[in-house]
DNA sequence: GGGCCCGCAGGG
DNA sequence: CCCTGCGGGCCC
């Protein structure tokens, strides 16, 4: 922690209390002995235990209890290294604080009482109650965010207990006090008897055992990491990956990337996965998506309340002259790249990922060190506005929507679903964009917990897999599928003009056409059309004289008033939209021998029957809510489209009707082979020999799957 | 603490 | 292959 470098084995000094691995060179009064050196405590567990840091007063009395604990377990000759480390984890996390007590080791008071004794210390002084999001003065008194910004606001610059001044730092940046926040968390979990299990302990990863760090190249004139090249990247996420990091793709460590974990610098972040940019603030593409953001105070318009914020998109800056970052924006912003990304996440309600850096002054949920992991925010909305150095900022209102407490709050459970705050700046915002179809994360009320609703898109990356003698593989992570282009043409064209059919008409009898190829070739007939005033029909005598240009089925009837199939019209415009954002899986070539069999697989899967083939698309594709919500969405554009066209129907009158049901009916009634549908998520390339790694339990939580 | 400048990674 | 980027070391 001083000379800030990894310690050579040799030099390194692990503390009997917490086991942290301490640099000999950086002690100040390092052991003597080989045995003062086998029983040294390092000075956070020494100090805690013999005073009370007034600014975390935990060693006042339950951490004594802790350390003794911990101490009992150390010095029990009966148990194994690795049942002490167990027995020690299960004291750090509060679980069994109680038997070790009753073991006699320190017997003074019940567990159940250390959040009496945190009543007794750590109340905030205006409120009285466990402060809510503690902040911390100099003089070690604890007050909530909110009341400690009330007793400042006023003009305020003394303790409102010992009158000692407040540094006007403090004043105007008041930080959390993150190790009390989780005091208090850990406090109120041992005091609730069903808490679920032990409290997360939130620590700094340290990466001591790590295989590979971020290193510098023969090329790089700067020690550090300044110019550094990223190390291993620990989880098996694809680098596209949306939302949590699963424990099941972390297999350092197998507990995924937890809310709270904080690393030194945004190399190492990067390496867990949080936010994979080591400069960037915003990693996504801008035709597929966001994934996550860093807030690091690099644009002043920032706005962080905690659970939401708002956030400024990237650009607008003069970084000629070799620059990475500038201070001063020259030009206007746009509604693209990274900005476009973070657009595409808001409408379609992906989660992103939050990291917080300590470079964020402003802000008092900032980490006062390095790099944190604050968890899964969704954007609401997002909009443009003359930002405050007088150039156009694209803006993006952030609402945290995680199944775990963030950082800054005791809560033991996560974000519910909360209204969205009130936003005065989007009073004179342009080019505002607010969601229109249900997000794709949302939360779940019966299960209680945030999820994915829609399918998570699919990664678009090649992955690495890694084989038993430790090499790995590149695979593709999903089959190659038929290219949109070529989906739409084989699914939806008009059986007439043979093209992607334009305003579709489904016939009783199931055939397809375009709405216009339709009624023009009953042209010669075009009494269809022809009505009185009165709304009088003359047909009656050329019933049966239309067919169904397809099967020859009488659709008289039908073409009296034709309706658009609304839904295959959604269906079709969002494949034309995925096809207009050129999906990248059509160009991945297809890798080497592991995939030739499900190579096959589509072939044969192509020249089976249309009928089947199509019936699993479509399934498919309705499966898909995107269809559902979105055909909402698109449904005025589709009328006004329709009248355009058609130059009539002014009549207004036309109740617009739902997907004809004989369409799902015959759909549903045709999918003969629901099983074909598997062979996509099937073609997942060599499985690894252990395939207990895609069985192996996975978080109920995070519903990645 | 401010400013300069670098290597690097990833989007396009 | 060029452009962009809310890092970070180091000099002043």
């Amino acid at each position: 922690m001083i000379c800030k470098q990894k310690p050579p084995e040799a030099l390194t000094l692990t503390c009997k209390t917490c086991v942290t691995p301490w640099h000999l060179a950086c002690l100040s009064a390092p052991p003597q002995t080989l045995a003062d050196a086998a029983a040294w405590e390092c000075p956070d567990c020494t100090f805690v235990a013999s005073d009370s840091n007034p600014a975390f007063p935990v060693g006042s009395g339950s951490s004594e209890d802790l350390i003794a604990a911990i101490r009992a377990i150390e010095s029990d000759q009966s148990l194994s290294d690795k049942e002490k480390a167990r027995r020690r984890q299960e004291v750090m996390s509060g679980s069994v604080v109680k038997s070790a007590a009753a073991d006699g080791v320190s017997g003074k008071r019940e567990s159940n009482d250390v959040l009496g004794l945190l009543d007794g210390s750590f109340n905030c002084s205006f409120c009285m109650q466990l402060p809510e999001r503690p902040v911390t003065t100099p003089c070690g008194h604890n007050f909530c965010l909110k009341c400690f910004q009330k007793w400042t606001g006023q003009g305020k610059r003394t303790c409102a207990i010992c009158r000692s001044t407040i540094p006007s730092k403090m004043a105007s940046q008041p930080r959390i006090n993150s190790a009390l926040v989780i005091a208090i968390r850990m406090a109120k979990m041992s005091k609730s008897i069903n808490a679920g299990g032990p409290p997360k302990v939130y620590n700094f990863v340290h990466n001591q055992n790590r295989p590979d760090k971020a290193y510098t190249t023969d090329r790089a004139k700067k020690s550090g990491m300044a110019n550094a090249s990223s190390g291993k990247i620990f989880v098996t996420v694809p680098s596209d990956h949306f939302g949590p990091i699963p424990a099941e793709n972390d297999p350092e460590r197998n507990q995924g990337v937890l809310v709270g974990e904080t690393w030194v610098d945004r190399m190492e972040c990067r390496q867990w996965g949080a936010h994979i940019p080591h400069v960037a603030g915003i990693s996504g593409q801008s035709d597929y998506g966001a994934q996550s953001v860093a807030l690091s105070g690099g644009y002043q318009d920032d706005e962080d309340h905690g659970e939401w914020f708002l956030y400024t998109g990237s650009g607008g800056r003069d970084l000629s002259g070799n620059k990475r970052t500038n201070k001063d924006q020259s030009f206007d912003q746009k509604f693209e790249k990274q900005n476009e990304a973070l657009r595409f996440s808001c409408r379609k309600g992906y989660p992103v990922r939050v990291v917080r850096s300590h470079k964020e002054k402003r802000s008092s949920y900032a980490p006062e060190i390095g790099v944190r992991y604050d968890g899964i925010y969704r954007i609401e909305k997002c909009w443009r506005k003359v930002g405050i150095q007088g150039y156009k900022v694209c803006r993006y209102l952030f609402v945290r929507c995680d199944n775990d407490p963030a950082p800054w709050t005791s809560d033991d459970h996560g974000d519910h679903p909360r209204p969205l705050p009130v936003i005065k700046e989007l009073k004179d915002a342009t080019d505002v964009t607010e969601r229109k179809a249900t997000p794709s994360w949302d939360y779940d009320e019966e299960v209680n917990c945030w999820m994915w609703k829609k399918p998570p898109p699919e990664s678009r990356k090649l992955g690495e897999e890694i084989l038993e003698d430790g090499s790995t593989k590149t695979v593709r992570r999903r089959a190659k599928s038929m290219s949109v282009r070529e989906r739409l043409l084989k699914e939806f064209s008009c059986l007439i003009c043979r093209k992607v059919m334009l305003l579709p008409v489904t016939t009783p009898c199931a055939h397809n056409f375009c709405k216009v190829c339709l009624e023009s070739a009953f042209a010669g007939q075009t009494y269809i059309r022809q009505r009185t005033c009165e709304g009088r029909r003359t047909l009656r005598a050329q019933k049966n004289v239309m067919k169904c240009p397809s099967c020859k089925n009488d659709i008289s009837d039908f073409l009296q008033n034709p309706q658009v199939n609304r839904e295959l019209m959604s269906v079709i415009e969002s494949l034309q939209e995925q096809e207009q954002s050129k999906e990248m899986e059509d160009n991945v070539e297809s890798i080497e021998e592991t995939c030739d069999a499900d190579e096959e697989n589509i072939q044969s899967g192509e020249e089976t029957s249309d009928a089947d083939e199509k019936n699993v698309e479509l399934s498919e594709e309705t499966d898909d809510a995107d269809g559902k919500s979105d055909g909402i969405a698109v449904f005025t554009e589709i009328s006004n489209k329709e009248s355009e066209i058609l130059g009539e129907d002014k009549e207004g009158k036309e109740v617009i009707k739902t997907p004809t049901t004989e369409t799902k009916s015959q759909k549903s009634s045709k999918r003969k082979e629901p099983d074909g549908g598997d062979k996509i998520s099937e073609v997942k390339v060599t499985q690894k020999p252990d395939a207990g790694v895609e069985t192996r339990s996975k978080k109920p939580k995070v519903g990645t799957e």
